[in-house]
DNA sequence: TATGAATGAGCATTCATTCAT
DNA sequence: AATGAATGAATGCTCATTCAT
């Protein structure tokens, strides 16, 4: 008797299936041109079944997102040479992000104008996404400055949080204002230099600006 | 010829009032729940008309804010005391538009909700606005460095990038995601004297935390 | 150039024709199956365009009710034989409206399901026909008096209103409780017979309670 | 074997338990507004098990009304000064209904609004309701005609049916309309009179619009 | 310049009810 | 008897913008 058994499989499956059809939906269609119809006949349910599971089609974005961005960033941790300097290691962590999205940029933009103004219960999901990944940043501040390659006395909090805006704001312009991808990477490059400078004591081994606007 | 010249003055005025009009209703009622169709009743003028002067909705967001933010800027500017240290120069600033945006939360959040997705023509007005606003930052910067508060090695186009960025997704936080002001406030004041930490060489002349108006 | 005037005719039926689309639509398919977008459509205007006529579908009903309830009305009143008894002219006229609804029950329908829970305008709209048949209704009472048909001593306008709520609720049990029509008519002679009962000085040319129920 | 007696307990208070969990939840937050699954979880049961109960959530409004109305239609009776004027036995129970109703007119505005489109099964308890309370009210009229404060030749079914279309009516304005309470007494004493004149050998005992509760 | 009538796309979401367990 | 996960139908209305006058 197959048919419980499918049944089951469905149902276990069914949040699975549900954020797959979305995060493919919004891929290929767009976000807004996504209908949460669409959504829930290719995740093989009926569309008020959807709403048992999210609350919220932007609900359903942050979800999306939160599986994206951790699958991005758990590669860009990985990627981060230990015996790098520190400056380094933050540009390749933030460069590999920056090039995941690249590959959708339609995506990303999404997440830069709606992640934002998601429902309480979303933005919550997303935020602790975020604080995650704050305190990963810190842990790989910490360990520069076990290799002193950081100042003791730098507050690393303020420091990551910097950093990130640093680069949100950059990816915000780039996503949403069209500023092309070299300039953005370049600001980058010149942004995460000059948030380091002075708290590295072993300086830069990217010479500061030495890419130009 | 009086008849004329009132017309003129009509027509002179139009662009203001109907600026002033939107003002005020975006602050009433809230960008989105104002029509453009009240806007021009407020304003004095037939709907049609509205667009012989604004190219969107969203267009007169951009042209709001640019004279609410010009104004709170200026007055920044002003305040800076010319002698005080960098960073007390530069949270001064920060906060004092800090604080004019809370006299108007709600239409703060449209800034931040609205005004990165308007149209090219808008959109280059406030980018206009926002590269003048770097520009005299830049000014301050250079200043600094004359006045010996800031390296001379530091670029200053990244630093003023660096701080904006901090700034903006505090406030960010702050207008769409409920962060609490004290707390906000807090966080800017640590992320500046972070970005500042080790680029001004006689460090810290007034402790973290502690800067004032 | 028929086209320009063709346009104005067009604007000067438009009410006319989104009436007349209404009553077709609300006929043939119900209030309920009836998309708004339909009658849009029937009419030869936008969706949007109706609702610079209509403030709502339900509005649409009331508009639909007057037209067709001021028709039966003006006939029912038409046809009462001035030197009747007061009983048979009250029958005459009511059995009238009666049968006149009885061409499209679904309507009738929808007019005793909706129509007392419209928006304010519209009901305001229908008080007023309502209030204008009352009034009607009263001169053929007050006409009766003058005929001495009526006792001089009897408050013309509780009886007006006494005559109509036997009536309604009888209707309203024949077109929501499916209460057979032949019942209907009987206890409708029944009711109007007991309400004049008395008060005509001559006693009823129809015998009280000569059919049974 | 105290488990098994507390189940028949539970589940002979099932029903009553929805019955309360209903009227309350329809008084506090109106009939729309209140969804099976809260009244379900109110009664303390399974969204599903409340259709073992119940047909359907209008019929469970017939309930909540049929426990109401008769409960206020006993009271009524109850007080009816057996050696009064038939005018104001009719006057005091009528208007007794109407405080009662008074007391939660979003409720009653749900009677008037839903209880006419009920489902058949639903229906026919409403009716039966209303068939009972039509022959306690003949019972008052017979007893009228043997203390001879009716003639004998008044028909009484129909009698009872148009004093209760004239309230209905009354109260349906009341109610859906908002005509406020002190007119539709005004008008219920005037029907109530008009309706009863000329049937009441001694007439107006008490002068129209003195009734006293 | 000014008008304002006309347009029309566009879809999330609820919730009463069912039925497999 | 009891459950509660699943269903899916079903549409009015707004409002920024245009363009014929």
């Amino acid at each position: 008797m197959s048919e419980p058994s499918r049944r089951q499989r469905n149902k276990a499956d069914k949040r699975r299936r549900i954020t797959d059809a979305a995060t493919t939906l919004f891929k290929e269609v767009g976000f807004e041109a996504t209908t949460t119809a669409s959504i829930a006949e290719a995740a093989g349910i009926g569309t008020g079944t959807l709403y048992l599971y999210v609350d919220s089609k932007e609900d359903l974005l942050a979800e999306v997102f939160r599986y994206d961005a951790r699958h991005a960033w758990d590669e860009a941790f990985e990627r981060i040479d230990p015996d790098a300097p520190l400056l380094d290691q933050v540009l390749s962590a933030y460069l590999h992000v920056t090039w995941h999205h690249e590959a959708d940029p339609r995506l990303a933009r999404c997440y830069f104008k709606e992640l934002l103004f998601v429902s309480e219960r979303a933005r919550s999901r997303v935020d602790e996404f975020i604080d995650g990944f704050f305190g990963r940043f810190g842990q790989v501040m910490e360990e520069a400055k076990r290799r002193h390659k950081l100042a003791d006395d730098v507050a690393v909090e303020p420091l990551v949080r910097n950093l990130f805006a640093a680069w949100y704001v950059l990816m915000q312009g780039h996503h949403t204002r069209g500023t092309d991808l070299e300039t953005t990477e370049c600001r980058l490059r010149q942004s995460v230099a000059t948030a380091l400078h002075g708290l590295t004591p072993a300086t830069a081994s990217t010479p500061v600006g030495s890419a130009s606007t």
